[in-house]
DNA sequence: TAGAATTAGTTACGCGCATAATATTATGTG
DNA sequence: CACATAATATTATGCGCGTAACTAATTCTA
């Protein structure tokens, strides 16, 4: 690939990343969210109370940014933190009424940032989006598949959309 | 659109955000720089010596993080600066020859990084990647002419709100 | 030409996320 | 059982990028 086309397809990454992130941030801001907090809410939200760890793996950040997201969503009511019984390691995070509250905003809110993102690109590549950036994300991806230099040939994505997401 | 797609796409930019720009601190570490820098550096090396405001323009983000930029990258001897002869608020910012070299680097490391990012994706989506991500960009840009399409039917913050509306 | 408005750059500060080092608890193994 | 190892969470620290407030220079305008 030449550098150009390499450049065209970094750099159209670095700058989705900013104004994607900023655009969440001035939609937040009147939630008293701020960027990265969000996901955080819907995670608890989509599948329930679970220990940072799993929040850590969910989210795709470090324990120690969970650490600081989690302090600072309990400083403001949002979720609760009680220890894990059977751990005595573990926190349980669940969402408190005002977090579940919250929580229904932002989904709200998701959909009018997810629809102004694709206004304009043709329906077929929309619905092949999630599928693209999540392959993507997963070739640059080193928590988990950790290959630094020795890309092996078969951890791709099928491009054409991901299972079973034609629903309605 | 439903929240399930939204998410999909909206979870997706985040996370390839994450990982792109961790993939690529880890290959800029060796050149001793930090995510960021290398967007300078290769600003310059395309178009020539600048003034900041035009290198915040060109890198899409603010005056003060580019002071902070230029700073750095001059602490360590890779751009120089000198006032700009015409306007004596402004500075232009340049290249260096050690700065030209590790451009050079840059480069090469930059098609690197591009080509194990779409791995595995068919190639007419990778040569419309760049159309694609630039859309996107565009559709939640607030810096630069808000809206291209101009038809955005109500979408964002409650019309009689006291929101943050951004000089436009 | 004097004063207002704009522009270039900086400083101060806050947030998100990262790594490194540490304390505490669980779990494997001899 | 004792002990080494792994896992959970935290603190400390650093970087990138943001906003707000400020200085200094330029340009518009009455």
């Amino acid at each position: 690939m030449d550098f150009e086309h390499a450049d065209a397809i970094n750099q159209a990454v670095r700058l989705l990343s900013l104004r994607h992130r900023a655009r969440a941030a001035t939609m937040l801001a009147p939630l008293g969210l701020h960027p990265g907090q969000e996901a955080l809410l819907l995670e608890l939200d989509r599948n329930g109370a679970m220990i940072q760890a799993q929040l850590s793996e969910a989210l795709g950040c470090e324990p120690p940014s969970v650490t600081l997201m989690t302090r600072k969503l309990e400083a403001s009511g949002h979720i609760r933190r009680r220890p894990a019984p059977s751990d005595r390691r573990a926190s349980i995070v669940e969402l408190t009424d005002s977090g579940r509250e919250l929580a229904g905003q932002v989904k709200r809110m998701w959909c009018v940032l997810a629809e102004e993102t694709v206004t304009g690109l043709p329906a077929g590549t929309v619905a092949e989006l999630p599928g693209i950036l999540t392959a993507m994300t997963a070739n640059v991806d080193t928590r988990r598949s950790g290959d630094p230099h020795g890309r092996r040939p078969g951890l791709v994505a099928e491009p054409g959309g991901t299972t079973t997401d034609r629903a309605r």
